[in-house]
DNA sequence: CGCTGTTACTCATCATGACGTCATGATGAC
DNA sequence: GTCATCATGACGTCATGATGAGTAACAGCG
């Protein structure tokens, strides 16, 4: 080979070259591991060990079985958090993630469990005593029938008992909507955006081929109370958030 | 072995137990790869894919010619954007990445690489032709020696002509404060947060053993004109991105 | 027609062996 | 004392070869 770069290197940036130039286009299949070791003059270890830089990178996914096939582009799912959670999305009778769905033009979908449990460590951001209840309200949300965020809201239960933010279904505009008509006037939400890789769980929910994810909590204040804190994770290729603010 | 399950996986769970019962505390050295092989009777091979498992997940650190060593919990750095680049910062005469060492008390260094390129693609954004030049600036930031974040700023060269913002140094303040002199009152910022897999160059630039990358291009506008777009790349083990905004 | 077993082809796992590159400490020349 | 050199031992790369496991197409049977 060429210079004093490792050859599954050389291969792997090849194979990124042919995918780039189209000559393998998305949702093609690349040729086998022994007919690139073939091509390539190297052993089948080495365009393994290529192939799964590809793959670590998301440019691949590999299929038992079947073959290694460039992954199509995702759709990327655009969302502007400020616009997202305004009154006025409430007021039209969606929640967030339905407004998102009517915006973007995917049917939605998702499950709800609902459990009871001590606020523990979710006590000090709640400003409650670890030992009261909180509300917790685990989903998963589907765009065409795919996983595509698991998130978890957490709410004082002395906000929620005998409410339908206990139920599945939470009716027009969404959980939001429901605190407000309960007098806590939402002003303003918080988020804090991490990431990394996805567990074995997560993997699970969301897709044994995800692996970078977004962590968003989403604190929902109203005044100096905090209201709710939504625990949402979701593949990062998959998503964008947008934030504005002032210079001042 | 027992089950159905991979020896390599075998392997790996048993490290990961090690490693929380303590038995190899944070920073400690493993066992080396041809010890592991002869401790649990596999090769060296797959030693090396349990191995990877574990550093794929971050719970070791792989050091070349040196060994495995338990990775140390990691110092996570909290980014408030807005307080981070308010005015108020600025005119402390610190630049956003001194004002927020300053916060976290690590000591900061960067290079800077300068250049002239047609804005291409950037045009879009910066409201310019494609054809226009822009200035790229192009840091790696450090903290305490230790690449922790690789930022790309393109500004129209209509703005940076001439001016100390085609310098390795912009001087106090950073390169807002400059353009703020220069008659470019910046009114909002809009922060657009993805994140991946790092790719080989950028694991080549900030460590080896970085996986999962956040992606935030932040754009700085002057009234309705964009006049910077930063493309930076970030550890996501090692942010935490904090955004607040009002509800209504 | 529908189901099933076969079969060929794919990737997954694992062993063995070789050599390269890097980090570190000891050694010895200066 | 300082610094270049070397030996050692760590991980990095690569080849070869074998076996396991998942997929899909198809022939054959009921």
């Amino acid at each position: 080979m060429s210079a004093g770069v490792a050859k599954y290197r050389q291969v792997a940036d090849q194979l990124k070259a042919d995918i780039a130039s189209g000559e393998y286009g998305p949702g093609a299949q690349l040729p086998t591991e022994p007919e690139l070791g073939e091509r390539f003059g190297v052993s089948r270890t080495t365009v393994r060990e290529a192939i799964g830089t590809l793959s670590d990178e998301g440019l691949v996914t590999i299929e038992h079985g079947r073959g290694v096939f460039v992954t199509p582009p995702k759709v990327v799912k655009r969302l502007d958090s400020r616009d997202r959670l305004s009154r006025a999305r409430r007021q039209e009778n969606k929640g967030a993630f339905l407004a998102e769905a009517d915006k973007q033009g995917f049917t939605p979908s998702s499950s709800v469990r609902i459990a009871f449990e001590p606020a523990q460590d979710f006590g000090e951001v709640l400003g409650i005593d670890p030992e009261d209840e909180v509300c917790v309200r685990d989903r998963v949300q589907r765009a065409d029938g795919k996983p595509v965020q698991l998130a978890v809201s957490r709410l004082p239960r002395e906000i929620t008992r005998g409410t339908v933010l206990e139920e599945v279904t939470t009716g027009p505009g969404g959980a939001y909507a429901r605190i407000e008509e309960m007098g806590y006037e939402l002003t303003h939400f918080e988020e804090i955006v991490g990431g990394g890789m996805a567990t074995a769980a997560e993997r699970a929910m969301l897709g044994e081929q995800v692996r970078a994810v977004l962590r968003v909590r989403r604190i929902a204040y109203a005044g100096e109370k905090a209201v709710e804190v939504n625990d949402m994770v979701m593949p990062a290729d998959q998503y964008e958030l947008r934030y504005s603010f002032p210079a001042d």
